[in-house]
DNA sequence: GCAGAACTGTTCGATGTAAAACAAAATCTC
DNA sequence: GAGATTTTGTTTTACATCGAACAGTTCTGC
C-alpha cells in the first residue's frame, strides 16, 4: 500500500536519480544553504568562505585569478570584494609589477574570522558525513576532484 | 622552481581543499554550466532537466511537491513552470481533489525532449567520469546520496 | 618602436532565485 | 458546524550572478 505519492520523503528523479549530475546539484544546494543559515550573524563570510580560503592560501593574487579558482565571473567578483572589503575582511592593493592588477590580502580580522569559520565548517562537514566511513569520505573527495579535473 | 603562483592550474583552496563542501560546490557549478552550454538550442529544458525528470517520474504531482524535490522555492517555481509551459513542455492541470493544487504533467513534446536530453546527459556523465572505475562512480553516487539524506 | 591583440578591473543591463505578503482553499479544533 | 490554522499557488521586492561593453595596461609580432 506504499505506492501512494503522498509520503513525506523527497520525490525521486526517476532516471536522473542514477546520475552524478543530479545528486551533485541537490547535495550542493542543501549543503551550502544549511551552512549559510546556521551562521547568519557573520556577515557575508560564510557564503564566501571558500573564496576567502583561497585568498588565505594564496595572499596577494590578482582578483581574476581567485575568481577563476572558485568559478565566479570577474564582474561578480568586483561586488563581492567590495562587500568583503567593506566588512574589513580583505584588502585590495595595487600590484607593483602590473598596474592593471589588484592583489588581494586578508586583513588580520579577516584572517581571524576565516580561521574560526573553518572550524565551524569542519563541524558542519562532520554532521554532513555522519554514518560514513573514512574510506567512503575519502572516495567521495577523490571522485569530486576527478570531476573537477575532467570539467576544467 | 615550481613555487611560483603563475602556472595555469586552478588555485587550490588551502585548508578548504580537503572538504567535501568546497569541492561539491566547484564540481556542481562546472558540471551544470558545461551541460547547459553544450545545449544552447533546446530552450530552458537543459537547465531544468532534473526537475523535468522528476515530473516524468511522478506525473500529476502538485507544484510545491516537485519544487521541494529539487530544492527550489515555490515562488521561483512559478516562473520556471510558466517558461516550460510557454515552450510547450509541461502542462498544469487543476486537481479534482484539491482545488488549491495544480498537477504537473509533461506534454508529449516534453516527454520526447526529456527522453532525448537524458541520453545527452548520459553522454555528458560519461565524459565527466572518464578515467574513473565503475566502483569509484558507484561510491561517488552513494556518498552524494548519504549527504542528501543527512542534509534533508 | 609601434600597431594590434590580449588582459584586468569595472560598470551596466538582464536573468534567476529567494523571502515576505497575500488570497483562496483545505484542514483542524473545539 | 464556526473560527483558527495550515497549505497552495501567486505577486512583489530584493539580491546574486552573468555577459557585454569599456578604459587603462601589458604583451606580441613585426
Amino acid at each position: 500500500m506504499s505506492d501512494r505519492e503522498d509520503s513525506q520523503v523527497r520525490l525521486d528523479a526517476g532516471e536522473a536519480e542514477e546520475t552524478l549530475g543530479y545528486k551533485l546539484r541537490l547535495a550542493q544546494i542543501l549543503a551550502f544553504r544549511g551552512f549559510e543559515q546556521r551562521l547568519t550573524d557573520c556577515g557575508r563570510a560564510p557564503r564566501y568562505l571558500g573564496l576567502l580560503s583561497v585568498i588565505r592560501a594564496h595572499p596577494g593574487q590578482p582578483q581574476s585569478r581567485i575568481a577563476e579558482a572558485v568559478a565566479l565571473s570577474r564582474s561578480s567578483f568586483v561586488t563581492i570584494l567590495d562587500q568583503l572589503s567593506a566588512e574589513g575582511l580583505i584588502e585590495r592593493r595595487p600590484s607593483d609589477f602590473d598596474r592593471r592588477v589588484n592583489g588581494i590580502w586578508l586583513t588580520p580580522q579577516g584572517e581571524a574570522l576565516v580561521a574560526r569559520l573553518m572550524e565551524e565548517a569542519q563541524r558542519y562537514e562532520a554532521e554532513m558525513t555522519r554514518g560514513m566511513s573514512d574510506e567512503e569520505i575519502a572516495c567521495g573527495l577523490r571522485v569530486l576532484q576527478k570531476l573537477i579535473d575532467n570539467l576544467s
